[in-house]
DNA sequence: CCTACCGATCGGTAGG
DNA sequence: CCTACCGATCGGTAGG
């Protein structure tokens, strides 16, 4: 049985740089998580800038990944849409990667906001590839409302960062109520 | 010419654990901001922790006024609703206070989780009751879709969570054109 | 309001 | 993978 320390290092930095940010989660707290001692980090990574480096590039790559195996039916645009917005609402609760890229994307650390807000486009570029293909569908779809390309994204854009900073604030139940009012009162808006 | 200090260190403390967050600010840091040493901060302040309790305080104070002064027009329902629309993007976009709220809310400091949380629910109450009014007013309007008031309450404050967050992420122009095209889609939605 | 100092904790290194 | 240590920085105190 190997233990694979690498590993596990990572995926305590993901969750606990998550939880209590980078700045206030300490090399000795990784370590301790992982059953090692602090100095050993440093057979794996050559600091702490490193193992965040490395955290962010795979949390992107299953991002990325997540969005691109989403199924897409032909001249469905509003069934579509809402495949798109329950995906993310999903992963938004089930996945620890959400937790930490709330944080970094709001609230950057110093020395990463330009690794930060380069992968933050590069994310967004997936989701308005995704939007796009949609509203090619839905733009010639007699049930959609006339809107242009830029005002459907960004509807969209901001109905999925409504949802997802109130994820943060309310206990379940009430944060699915509000979701779904949300969709109601969006989808009204856009859909005839 | 009196100096003020105790003033002046809440003022400086206000920006700064807003711009870098608390743990990332110093004692130093606002001390060397003032323009005098650190010790003499304990002149004014218990330590730390109470230099944020008060800032936190005039914070809720100053939102609070803010919104009560929102004046609002009889059977103007939509009316008055992008009037608390536009005075919330313009706090957004024109106060200190607004980064530090963003901060706190969503990433509280752990030895005032619990003081926030009471702030954040104090702060939702304030718009819940504008919303509250506009709501009484629109439902008989026939104007005005059928909405429960829960859906309506939810739908207004997804768009300002999802408008709050995007302030953060893009540049003033390209905000504007999502906050328009946001406004435009919730308002289809919410009216006939 | 200051200088001088405290113990604790941080990221990182030496050396095995 | 470890023990032992480093210089820097933190919030806070003593004493004037």
């Amino acid at each position: 049985m190997k233990t694979n320390n690498k590993e596990k290092i990572k995926k305590v930095a993901l969750s606990l740089f998550g939880q209590k940010g980078y700045e206030e989660t300490s090399l000795h707290d990784i370590a301790s998580a992982v059953g090692i001692k602090k100095p050993s980090i440093y057979n794996h990574f050559a600091g702490k800038e490193d193992i965040f480096t490395a955290v962010l590039e795979d949390l992107l790559i299953t991002e990325t990944t997540a969005y691109g195996e989403l199924k897409l039916r032909k001249d469905e645009p509003a069934e579509n849409l809402k495949r798109l917005f329950d995906l993310f609402c999903s992963r938004l609760m089930n996945t620890e990667e959400a937790l930490l890229w709330k944080r970094v994307t709001f609230f950057p650390p110093e020395p990463f906001k330009d690794l930060i807000e380069e992968k933050f486009f590069e994310f967004e570029e997936t989701i308005t590839g995704i939007l796009h293909s949609i509203y090619e569908d839905a733009k010639d779809f007699s049930g959609m409302k006339h809107f242009t390309e830029p005002e459907f994204t960004a509807a969209f854009l901001c109905l999925v960062d409504g949802v997802f900073l109130e994820h943060h604030y309310y206990r379940e139940d009430i944060f699915r109520q509000r979701m779904d009012a949300s969709w109601k009162v969006f989808s009204f808006g856009l859909f005839k």
